[in-house]
RNA sequence: GGGCGCGUAGCUCAGUGGGAGAGCGCUGCCUUCACACGGCAGAGGUCAGAGGUUCGAUACCUCUCGCGCCCA
């Protein structure tokens, strides 16, 4: 009949199932489908970016989710789209730019957003092409883009919507300034990170007045700072009010050494005395803290800095230089005017721009921002009373404590490659804030919107609002949210927020934070370090199927996922052993389909206990699929398929399939054929082209419409038999036992011998039954079970749980070897016993310790001396000298 | 400084108040009619350290040490 080829092609066969399920249709979803709905939004990828290791992570696992709903019958979508990234596209076309011997500045704002479309035209579908390869099935119709039509619509709306509400405004506030990109950024894209500078101190000489001495003016007052640059704009030294050094010089003032100023000595208990020399010199344009002090002294406001980061014409004779050749000029300078008091190395926290990598510069500037603390608020209540719940639930703590120190975001950033906010500034210095334009001579914000602006609507705006749709109504709140742990911050808290505003309702019900992944040793990929993986190359290398199991067996909820290449290729080593264990199946069943099980009466114990381990597995894998927890699943699919069915169900069954009777044969291709299609359905989700590939060909099914991917998800499989289990295992321990014997005397698998076994009634019972059956899993030629072993010279015993079993020596063993595995054997046991006995032998114990825990400790204890003693005595029949 | 997480086999990690596990790696044997991308067996661990609770702690509590992340 079929080919099946001896090992899973991956490269052979996922792309063509691929198209197959896309063109019939199996991604697409419409609100009003059959099923519960149920719905996931993309974390949009930017939109010229290719997919790394953590887009695979983190769209495997929605492909996962989004698969096993679709199977229970939920209406499932899952919205794809891509995110327009302000800065970081613009600075990939500005750089495209650079290249070319231009600029944006010189091509101008139209011509330049021109360039950055044509950029995403060409690299735009990357990302999204790329997922496909991986195997994901969001419905690719229903695609959006966080900077197109739709969703400026939106943007707009809620800006104006919200300024209206007073919760947008525009203020002259200190941002963090990047001087690189020459934008504001938002809080949270400031990295702080500890660097080695320098603390330097000099003084500020004091102006006199009547009666001071000459000296002590002269000597001033000394201050400490990381950044002496920063002195161009000082407008104050301060002291602690109650600090006794410098109590006299309060309300004096100094002289700028370098500048045609002076400026007073305040006291203000912000100042940290222990910090420096106990007095800190203000610079409120450049430092949150001097702004504040420097507010509640009524301090002048000097800014000595341009927009990148070079000193302007405030700073005198120091204008034009880079702020850091200026912080080497003032030092110099105040070295040449006797003024350097001292130089000290100092590790501290300087705040860098994740984006451009400088560090950023406090600078007072007019920008717009969003009152956060009432959005905050509802965001922490429906975060409280559970209508959001984070999965892991540990990380609920930390994004209510970052909900509760919330600043006003800053939204406006000076690029061009974004939503333009609608702001209109009248011939008159009048400002409006409307979708269009007032009218004639009014002129529109030259400034566009954070990023995370228009993705915090991207869970409703996906599903068309504004407009009451019936996407919106079917699908809105979406059922779970999937993102790293790291963007809880920038995107999740914000979309909870914009969501709960203008829906009244959460974005969300759940979110699913899985952690980074990293290389083998927890280290962060980097191209530095020469340690990332590109997921493309895995699934080149290994398939899809491969990629997805290796990424998800380590994604823990909430916790970082290492990944190694040869992790991969052990999944793929799984992936082409449930391909054989189907394979196995389809050739044996000759054409036969799954269907109905045999009737009870004709299960034989393999079928019993096959179908009661499928019972016990699918439970734990469903349950850890409710609970997000891959790892559970992969390993719980992984050990069902092969430790279970593959190794021991499989060789079970080979004796009926190839026997005599038609009956047993045909029974036992009904319960495999049952058995193996649960589990093919079961690991769909993780592994969805090697289960479709098997499962068509196990069921005949067309592909199409007839596809695994629709076929239904099994809410429960199998069925509890704990008597099977018992007797199976019975079988198990005495096979693994005759293995140990055979491996330890090197004795090969073909070699077949016969056995005789005395054991209690209750295992008597169940091996004499199923005679067959041992012998064929344990290679023996024959099997007699009886009540009382006799002992006979020349045999040898293979203790096993329950019994003995006695095997003939001659011409199967060789004497010294199996005396030295006697020995080692009964070393074993007496360790055993003797610990047994330790805890046997404390008198609290029997007292206090559950019976059935004394009891199974007892027959521990006796079964391991019993079992020493026989060890002992082929030993000695051996000629052997037990110790 | 505050918060969270983590220290279990060579590596990466599960785990549970009563037998220390998996994958990879390593060793030996086996080309057994689904699979050598395989089978069978084996070596390897003071479960970070100290104290406590308990008949019994790798697990629960406290502290110490070490590592990571977030926030200030």
């Amino acid at each position: 009949m079929t080919e099946l080829p001896k090992a899973h092609e991956p490269a052979d066969v996922e792309p063509g199932l691929y198209a197959d399920w896309e063109a019939a249709g199996l991604f697409h979803a419409e609100p009003d489908d059959p099923g519960e709905p149920f719905s996931v939004v993309i974390p949009p990828p930017n939109v010229t970016g290719s997919l790394h290791v953590g887009h695979a992570l983190d769209n495997a696992i929605q492909d996962v989710i989004v698969r096993r709903a679709r199977m229970r019958g939920r209406n499932a979508v899952w919205v794809p789209g891509t995110d327009h990234a302000g800065i970081a596209t613009q600075t990939v076309v500005e750089r495209q730019l650079a290249a070319e011997g231009t600029s944006r500045q010189e091509l101008g704002r139209e011509a330049f957003l021109d360039r950055v479309w044509a950029w995403r035209e060409e690299s735009g579908g990357t990302i999204l092409r790329q997922l496909r390869t991986l195997g994901c099935s969001p419905d690719w119709a229903r695609e959006a883009f966080t900077f197109d039509e739709a969703r400026n619509r939106a943007v707009t709306k809620v800006f104006v919507d919200w300024h209206e509400a007073g919760l947008i405004y525009r203020g002259n506030r200190l941002i963090n300034w990047d001087p690189a990109l020459r934008t504001a950024l938002s809080d949270i894209e400031v990295e702080h990170r500890e660097v080695r500078g320098e603390l330097v101190r000099f003084r500020y000489p004091l102006v006199p007045v009547d009666g001071s001495d000459p000296a002590e003016d002269a000597a001033g007052v000394v201050v400490a700072t990381t950044r002496p640059e920063t002195m161009l704009g000082d407008t104050a030294v301060a002291v602690h009010p109650e600090d006794a050094r410098y109590a006299h010089l309060v309300g004096r003032h100094v002289r700028h050494p370098f500048l045609d100023r002076t400026f007073p000595v305040v006291a203000d208990a912000y100042v940290d005395r222990e910090f420096g020399t106990g007095a800190v010199k203000i610079t409120p344009a450049h430092d949150p803290n001097d702004l504040a002090l420097g507010e509640r002294h009524d301090l002048e406001v000097l800014d000595v800095m341009t927009d990148d980061g070079t000193m302007a014409a405030s700073a005198g004779r120091f204008a034009g230089m880079d702020r850091f050749a200026a912080r080497a000029a003032v030092k110099e300078a105040l070295a040449a005017e006797g003024l350097l008091e001292g130089v000290d190395e100092h590790l501290h926290q300087v705040g860098h721009s994740s984006r451009s990598g400088v560090p950023v510069e406090p600078r007072l500037s007019d920008q717009w921002f969003v009152a956060v603390r009432p959005l905050a608020e509802r965001a922490a209540a429906a975060v409280r009373d559970g209508r959001v719940t984070f999965v892991p639930e540990r990380m609920t703590r930390s994004f209510l404590e970052w909900l509760d120190g919330l600043h006003d975001w800053c939204i406006s950033r000076q690029l061009w490659w974004g939503h333009r906010i609608p702001a209109w500034y009248g011939p008159d210095g009048e400002v409006r804030v409307q979708v269009a334009s007032p009218g004639e001579g009014w002129r529109q914000d030259e400034d566009v919107l954070d990023t995370w602006f228009s993705s915090q609507l991207w869970p409703f705006t996906v599903f068309g609002w504004p407009d009451d749709t019936p996407e919106l109504r079917a699908w809105y709140p979406t059922t779970v949210l999937v993102t790293g742990y790291d963007i809880n911050t920038f995107w999740v808290a914000r979309m909870l927020m914009a969501g709960l505003w203008f829906t009244d309702d959460v974005p969300f019900r759940v979110v699913h934070n899985h952690g980074l992944v990293r290389d083998e040793h927890g280290k962060k990929m980097s191209k530095s370090f020469g340690n990332v993986i590109d997921p493309l190359d895995l699934i080149e290398r290994y398939g899809a199927d491969a990629t997805r199991f290796a990424l998800l067996r380590s994604a823990a909820p909430g916790t970082d996922v290492p990944l190694a290449e040869e992790w991969v290729e052990g999944a793929k080593r799984f992936v082409n052993k449930l391909w054989n264990a189907a394979r196995f199946a389809i050739v044996n069943l000759d054409g036969r389909r799954p269907g109905d099980l045999p009737p009870d009466d004709r299960l034989a114990l393999e079928d019993r206990w096959i179908l009661d381990t499928l019972h016990r597995a699918h439970a734990d894998v469903d349950a850890a699929y409710d609970a997000y927890d891959w790892p559970v699943v992969a390993r719980g699919l992984y050990g069902f398929v092969w430790d279970e069915l593959a190794d021991w169900y499989l060789e079970a069954v080979k004796g009926r399939i190839h026997g005599e009777d038609a009956v047993a044969a045909e029974d036992a291709r009904a319960v495999l054929a049952h058995v193996l299609e649960a589990a093919l359905r079961l690991a769909a989700p993780l592994i969805p082209f090697v289960t479709e590939a098997a499962w068509r060909a196990l069921t005949g099914a067309a592909g199409g419409r007839d596809s695994l991917m629709v076929a239904t998800w099994p809410e429960a499989a199998g069925r509890p038999d704990p008597a099977a289990a018992e007797a199976f295992a019975t079988v198990r321990g005495l096979v693994r036992e005759v293995n140990r014997f055979r491996s330890q005397l090197r004795i090969p698998p073909s070699r077949r011998f016969p056995l005789t076994i005395g054991a209690e009634p209750g295992v008597r019972e169940v091996l004499s039954a199923h005679a067959d059956l041992v012998a064929a899993l344990a290679g023996l030629s024959g099997l007699e079970v009886v009540a009382d072993l006799v002992e006979a010279a020349g045999t040898s015993s293979i203790p096993f749980p329950g019994g003995r079993a006695q095997v003939a020596l001659a011409g199967v063993i060789d004497v010294a070897a199996e005396l030295d595995r006697l020995g080692r054997e009964r070393e074993r046991v007496l360790a055993e016993a003797a610990r047994v006995a330790e805890r046997l032998e404390n008198p609290s114990f029997a007292a206090r310790a559950p019976a059935d825990v004394v009891a199974r400790e007892r027959g521990k204890h006796e079964e391991a001396l019993r079992v020493a003693a026989e060890l002992a005595e082929r030993i000695a029949a051996l000629g052997g000298a037990a110790a």
